[in-house]
RNA sequence: CGGAGCGUAGCGCAGCCUGGUAGCGCGUCUGGUUCGGGACCAGAAGGUCGAGGGUUCAAUUCCCUCCGCUCCGACCA
């Protein structure tokens, strides 16, 4: 391809509309641009390597035995309502009406649809297991779109989804789907790190994400250097030591004028956060529920709606709180509620601690959680951050920031159950299949890769990814030696598969260079008079300062040696 | 959904406070000089100043409404 022939324009400063590094250069490089928020058009160079990373997908899929289908972006609303994620995926979905007024949505993901699908198809454990998989346009009404094609309100996405005849065969499927992701990222060249993550609205009982470690990620990710735990900070576990708390006095009411925060508390007892329990009313479903915290932690709202089962989980309105507890925000207590207690795990046995005293301006001390408060339940309520410990190990874990490119759940029956996905076993017996559902953000993927990979002067593309492996830039258009070089050689690197991308631009040298830096496919050869007077073209990795002149004749075998050792590296 | 900021040429911005019909850099086009890490000179094209309304002799500028974008937050008691 010819950069004169190509829609693609590079820009010398900062889009306005970009805030991380990625981003920038996405829209710098020309491989993208903006139509609205969260909505961005592929230019050549970028939907090329798109297409590539797609391709890397398609194939470690088709590899790991999975078949590809496409289904309808479009879906009725009725398959929502089945699944009961109308309500719970809701304002997260595009909905619309068709002209006979039938409520449809723009799919947001398709476990309804393939379910629906499958037990059509399927009938008997003969035809399991089965594996399918989509690359298609997904729609998100994103609260707030942000950092390009990292949160878009329509982006890309390759989703699978297996159906087995048991738990233990869908094991099987999962397993074979985490290691075709770990050979995907792999070959995109990103360092991407499998870590325990929650379920969500997905539903189902375990997953793993796939997440690329950058500064800019949305995810906390908990870390333990020792044994190699990872998680996600929404699912994220710790050890907890058994508290030794000395016996205390009875309970005494103080006068806490306007204490409402920790803060607030702390300021006023002179003493340390975790002394007092922090005691959150929440709404969930609809009905107050209380969780206590110690007061230097916070609750984790993932865990807590997990452990309740719940579909909704929000902090009780300030009505609520005053009926529940008979006081104002900021001074609830344990000690006397009448609703549902949760208390952290780490509070079993807590004594001579502080709380609210369910009165306004007012909190007790000398509070013993067990002889003074009725605890449903102690269970892992915290977020869980660095310096905890890790579950395993009990070593100090730490905390990163990762984007989440990839993530896979076993969803058991939940959706099977819903659509009545049943085969015939060999024994005859109308069962439930057991499902799971793999999905990799393919459009993040790519950006993720640029954020993992780039320096001062623009993107370095993995060789498998980049839009195109060569730069072959053409220093003097007007000189007929130049350019008959350069013919020569864009035909003999396209006939050994090469893809090469000629700046044939009447453009001074120096743009030529940071242009080619900018783009950054992994290899770059100059072709210009004083080089070939000299001797030949120079071939230089986008990697590296120094390049290697080397005779036209050879050009070709050096180029294709590169590329093979950049491929070798990345499958390594 | 709440808060803040922004919206002026393809891109990045100034002008607005203190009203008088718009400017800079980059990019684009023409000509010339240049030519190995984002050249220089001369000239040119390109703007309903986000939209609508109001105040005024006069609005990019002041006021109101709406739209769009960006950032922060979404109640942690």
């Amino acid at each position: 391809m010819r950069w004169t022939r190509t829609l693609i324009a590079t820009l010398r400063d900062d889009p306005q509309e970009a805030e991380i590094v990625s981003h920038k250069l996405m829209v710098r490089a020309g491989l993208i641009r903006r139509l609205a928020g969260g909505l961005y058009t592929f230019m050549p160079l970028g939907l090329r390597a798109l297409q590539k990373v797609s391709q890397i997908v398609r194939e470690e899929m088709d590899r790991a035995g999975a078949q590809e289908i496409l289904m309808p972006a479009l879906q009725p609303a009725e398959l929502w309502e089945r699944s009961g994620r109308l309500a719970t995926m809701g304002p997260g979905m595009f909905r619309l009406k068709d002209r006979a007024e039938r409520l449809m949505a723009l799919g947001p993901t398709h476990e309804e649809v393939v379910t629906q699908l499958i037990a059509g198809e399927i009938n008997s454990y003969r035809q399991l297991p089965c594996t399918v998989y989509q690359i298609q346009t997904k729609f998100r009404d994103e609260i707030r779109p942000r950092f390009g094609l990292m949160r878009a309100k329509e982006f890309i996405m390759k989703d699978a989804y297996s159906f087995d005849t048991s738990l233990e065969a869908a094991d099987v499927s999962y397993q074979a789907m985490y290691e075709a992701y770990v050979r995907i990222f792999n070959r995109c060249g990103l360092s991407a790190r499998p870590v325990e993550a929650d379920t969500g609205d997905i539903g189902g009982k375990w997953s793993h994400e796939f997440m690329v470690l950058a500064d800019s990620g949305e995810d906390g990710i908990v870390d333990c250097p020792a044994c190699g735990y990872a998680a996600n900070q929404e699912r994220a576990e710790r050890a907890v030591a058994a508290l030794a708390d000395a016996a205390c006095p009875p309970v005494a009411e103080v006068a806490t004028p306007n204490a409402r925060t920790i803060d607030d508390l702390v300021a006023h007892f002179q003493c340390g956060a975790e002394r007092f329990i922090k005691t959150l009313v929440y709404l969930v479903d609809g009905k107050p529920v209380a969780a206590l915290v110690p007061g230097n932690r916070d609750l984790n709202e993932h865990k807590f709606k997990r452990l309740l089962n719940a579909k909704k989980v929000e902090l009780a309105d300030e009505a609520t709180i005053l009926k529940v507890t008979g006081a104002p925000v900021g001074f609830a207590g344990p000690v006397g509620l009448a609703i549902p207690v949760y208390a952290d795990q780490s509070l079993k046995g807590a004594s001579d601690r502080t709380t609210g005293a369910n009165r306004a301006d007012t909190h007790i001390v000398h509070v013993d959680l067990a002889r003074d408060a009725t605890v449903t339940a102690f269970e892992d309520l915290v977020i869980v951050g660095a310096d905890d410990t890790c579950p395993h190990c009990g070593k100090v874990m730490q905390l990163k920031r990762g984007i989440e490119v990839g993530h896979v759940f076993k969803l058991g029956t939940k959706y099977t159950e819903s659509f009545e996905a049943k085969y015939l076993s060999d024994k005859g017996q109308s069962e439930l299949m057991v499902m799971g559902c793999y999905g990799i953000g393919v459009t993040r993927t790519l950006q993720a890769i640029i954020e993992q990979s780039h320096d001062a002067d623009g993107i370095i593309w993995p060789v498998s990814v980049a839009p195109f492996t060569v730069s072959l830039l053409l220093l003097d258009p007007k000189d007929p030696a130049v350019s008959a070089v350069v013919d020569t050689l864009e035909k003999a690197l396209q006939a050994r598969g090469i893809d090469v991308f000629v700046d044939d631009r009447e453009e001074r040298p120096g743009v030529k260079f940071k242009d080619a830096d900018l783009i950054g496919c992994p290899i770059r050869v100059v072709a210009g008079a004083k080089g070939l007077a000299k001797g030949g073209v120079e071939v230089k990795l986008r990697t590296s300062k120094a390049f290697d002149l080397v005779p036209v004749e050879d050009a070709v075998t050096a180029i294709s040696k590169l590329v093979e050792d950049l491929t070798a590296a990345l499958n390594r």
